[in-house]
DNA sequence: TGGTAATTGTTGCTTTTGTAACTAACAAGC
DNA sequence: GCTTGTTAGTTACAAAAGCAACAATTACCA
């Protein structure tokens, strides 16, 4: 197979990951200072944020993380009430987790940021640019339009 | 500022972490599984095939990795005879890292690997888009064009 | 019903990463 | 020549992630 025109420059995985890399570390400063969250806390509390209730599994799915990785982060996030655990009486495997009051104001402040945030982040492309940015990206994550 | 029209699903670095962790799955159980390569190991590797000759300080400013990092990868490597150390006469705290023939080897089986796997990647994507999303991807990334 | 398998969530242990301190070498200014 | 500051690379210790085993339920099905 004559390949020797490819250029690893231009490796998919690679690209993505070092965008990925860059495009957090100015966001990951701003929760990581003020709430003192990990990467992982952040990701619980946006999913139960953004979809409601929800058990633990049911987040690492969507988010593709890990069940251990969960279970820590939101036995910290409970510690410090950013939510709340409840049994599932119809299934007592089942813990259904929400967001305290104080959680949902933490989701809040963050998803403003994140607006603004993600704004500086696409500033140098069009609109037509970033619709197939963010198309492309939905597409390679496997992520459902909900 | 009225922004409850912003959804969290479409925020960048989220959208570019899922991507970028789901494509790197199956490349890195090819790598991880044939060398026994960690991402870092492999890493160093790919810059040292693609760019030739350098020290480990260059090649974390370009990879955006720490030094501490590479400096374990490097060891790996080299005692597994990947690569070779030269000390630079001129300036003696800089050590040179080169490709030995071993290391090469493993280097373009690697790069055509990547090759196909980066196809696969893009396949369900336009030429357009494609080139697009790498052109957005090297911006967010702050990649030089060479 | 009873027994095997699968699911939820946690914990212990290992591996990997992050942070800070350190050595060694060079650079710049006086 | 000294002194101070900077740079390359390593190492030690702490934090986080990955992995495997576990208890507690529930599901399946002969």
């Amino acid at each position: 197979m004559a390949r020797s025109d490819f250029d690893l420059i231009d490796f998919l995985p690679y690209l993505l990951n070092q965008a990925a890399e860059k495009s957090s570390l100015g966001f990951q400063a701003y929760y990581k200072g003020t709430y003192g969250f990990l990467r992982t806390e952040w990701r619980v509390l946006f999913h139960l944020g953004r979809y409601g209730e929800m058990t633990a599994v049911e987040i690492g799915a969507r988010a593709m993380i890990h069940k251990t990785k969960i279970s820590r982060a939101v036995a910290r996030l409970t510690e410090r009430r950013f939510l709340t655990r409840r049994e599932d009486m119809a299934d007592r495997r089942r813990e259904v987790l929400s967001l305290t009051p104080l959680g949902r104001k933490a989701f809040e402040d963050l998803c403003e940021k994140a607006a603004v945030y993600d704004r500086d982040c696409v500033a140098g492309l069009s609109e037509e640019e970033q619709r197939v940015l963010r198309a492309a990206l939905r597409h390679l994550a496997n992520i459902p339009r909900d």
